[in-house]
DNA sequence: GGGCAATCTTAACAGTGTTAAGATTGCCCC
DNA sequence: GGGGCAATCTTAACACTGTTAAGATTGCCC
């Protein structure tokens, strides 16, 4: 049984959403129920009301928390990486896919229907300040002749979309991954970007 | 009032199939409900249940459908693309983020959780068949050299996560595209699968 | 035509999101 | 410190959902 302490719970809104955070894993994004958080945190089954004014709010909150783990990994991914900056640029999408397949409710999560649209302003802020610097870097590298001199924006879009789309595909079982399999999932991560890195057309011998 | 005919309505299963593929741009794939669907198709709310185990095997049958309408977009613009593979491979990408921009509750319908593992024999026949083929003729023009000599399940694995990753983005307002506005989508589609073909890493001045 | 099995309906249960009304309590201000 | 206000929480209810069991209706085959 759950102990319902005092009648004012003074810390409900953190407790529901690390409640749905414990919970996500194990009931999947769409098995959450504002009911069922509400008994999980001793509380009364109306009491989330009063802290969010629908489910769809303690999902986005839910989604902020989440936006902020993968961003740790990322930012762990950067700083392990170091200065090379097609290293590092690897190293972030490969971490984006581990993050993905080692919590796949919590990147389910992330895209469930009009949950990317509430962000919070200052989660929204980390995620930008993090693309910004990133974005500064490979702008500085493509200077340099790093990176092939393409249009930037499409660059950006096209690694971030072959990242998401592979863990998206890994998830769904639509891949030779076992669910869960992490570093297999890496393994596949590494080659996928690497093809990336040199192109589908095919370039002249011994060159890169 | 929906009209109630007779007793048996002799066609239920593919009558709720068809409910559910006329609803679901409008209530959204997660919006959707059986009663509502047996209402809609003028049938008394427990009549589902003599045709589908429970309501995943619904979202099942409609995920295969929807399987097929990509299906179909897919091998249309491969007729239209003609023999050079290059354009065959990237048309097709892009035939595939067209389909999911103009049709996003329907490509949601196909990543609903536990749908992909149970389609229909038949659907997953003509889905391998596609790849098979154009598998088939990926290698054949790798072999031509008209393709980098990369991995092969390495190379299609990257391309379908490409365009699945764009595709989610796009649906998901990641990206500058208005939702609904397929013109643009294309466009990112042919400029982000550019990039894919070219690679990140820089070639010599003038080569490709 | 009789009987059987498939098909559909009615009725009910448990669970959900959500709202309105009232109880309890922290806290600020006099 | 005490009074009152507003925030917080509870209880109770409504409408909806998925799902199941029991019975009614009908097509169909022998």
């Amino acid at each position: 049984m759950t102990t319902r302490r005092k009648y004012h719970h003074r810390h409900l809104r953190d407790t529901l959403v690390a409640a749905a955070l414990e919970a996500l894993p194990e009931v999947g994004a769409e098995g959450l129920s504002l009911r069922a958080l509400a008994r999980r945190a001793g509380v009364s089954e109306a009491a989330p009301y009063h802290h969010f004014a629908d489910k769809d709010a303690l999902l986005a909150a839910l989604a902020a928390e989440c936006f902020l783990l993968l961003l740790e990994a990322l930012e762990a991914a950067v700083r392990e990486a170091g200065d090379d900056q097609r290293r590092r640029f690897q190293l972030t999408g490969i971490a984006y896919v581990r993050f993905a397949v080692a919590h796949p409710a919590h990147f389910r999560a992330m895209e469930l229907p009009g949950v990317a649209a509430r962000m919070p302003a200052e989660v929204k802020r980390k995620v930008d300040a993090f693309y910004r610097e990133e974005g500064r870097r490979m702008r500085a590298a493509q200077k340099q002749g790093l990176i092939a001199p393409l249009p930037f924006d499409g660059l950006i879009l096209a690694a971030t979309s072959l990242v998401h789309g592979l863990a998206r595909l890994i998830i769904d079982g639509a891949t030779p991954v076992k669910p869960g399999d992490v570093e297999h999932a890496a393994r596949v991560a590494r080659e996928v970007t690497a093809v990336f890195g040199v192109g589908v057309l095919p370039r002249p011998a011994g060159q890169l």
